[in-house]
DNA sequence: GTACCTGCAAAGCTTTTGCAACTGG
DNA sequence: CCAGTTGCAAAAGCTTTGCAGGTAC
């Protein structure tokens, strides 16, 4: 049912890689466009998308802030961990505690001023585990 | 320098926010929209947003999925915990071990089929902290 | 040769904004 | 009264997609 891709490396896709291989931090699909240009200034910004896409699948890059990219909002305003359905995109509080310790712990290592964090579990919702079965 | 806001509380924003405490799970705004159109059904979409800003603000909501929603990429395929810079949208690796307790410890209380997380820092990069000086 | 890719441009979505009319305090 | 709001519609991002021509294998 799947079918079955035959990807090829194409000079767009190797470049691209290249690149995101070579820097530190993460830049978006524009700036990746931006670099990439320099070396093929005519690639289009479409086939940056489309190789970022696959070269996910591939899991030879990763892909951030990933599903759904639209907002969500939280009527309780305290600070606390959620969990994510990925089959469904269902937002739920997550029991537990806040870990404080977190934050210091990377403190130790980064010179960021680190104020705070988030943490989110990412699963099967009850509903969508029911299909998995 | 920064102007005074005096916020009313309009119909709009009354009805939006109690839709909003009502709910367990935590809607987009299009859901949000749709909730609150039941009870005023001229709404515009804009007032939502620019409600939703408000009461972020006032912190009477919590905004999920903050800053940047655009996607980010990431060279390296292992999963690994980030470091955001509030001001400038930096994103950096953090450099801790990943911490598999936690999935461990969120089982015990949820009915999610637990299969990963995501853990993401909040602070100011050393370029924006010298901005704070 | 042909399935996979590419560039280009148009379309899609979510979110933001300009504006004139309206309203809470 | 009048700064803050609203509805409407247009604009603005970022991302996806249709298409016809190109290309890796």
């Amino acid at each position: 049912m799947l079918k079955k891709q035959n990807h090829r490396m194409t000079r767009q896709r190797k470049v691209i890689l290249e690149e995101l291989k070579k820097v530190k931090t993460h830049p978006g699909a524009d700036e990746i466009y931006a670099m990439v240009r320099k070396r093929i200034p005519r690639i289009s910004l479409g086939t940056v998308y489309r190789n970022l896409v696959v070269l996910s699948e591939l899991k030879e890059i990763q892909t951030i802030e990933h599903v759904g990219t639209l907002k969500r909002f939280d009527g309780t305003p305290e600070n606390h961990y959620h969990i994510r359905c990925v089959k469904c995109g269902r937002l739920d509080d997550a029991p537990m505690e806040i870990e404080t310790y977190l934050e210091k712990k990377v403190r130790r290592y980064t010179d960021y001023a680190v104020v705070g964090h988030r943490l989110e579990f990412i699963g099967h919702c009850s509903e969508c585990a029911k299909g998995c079965l």
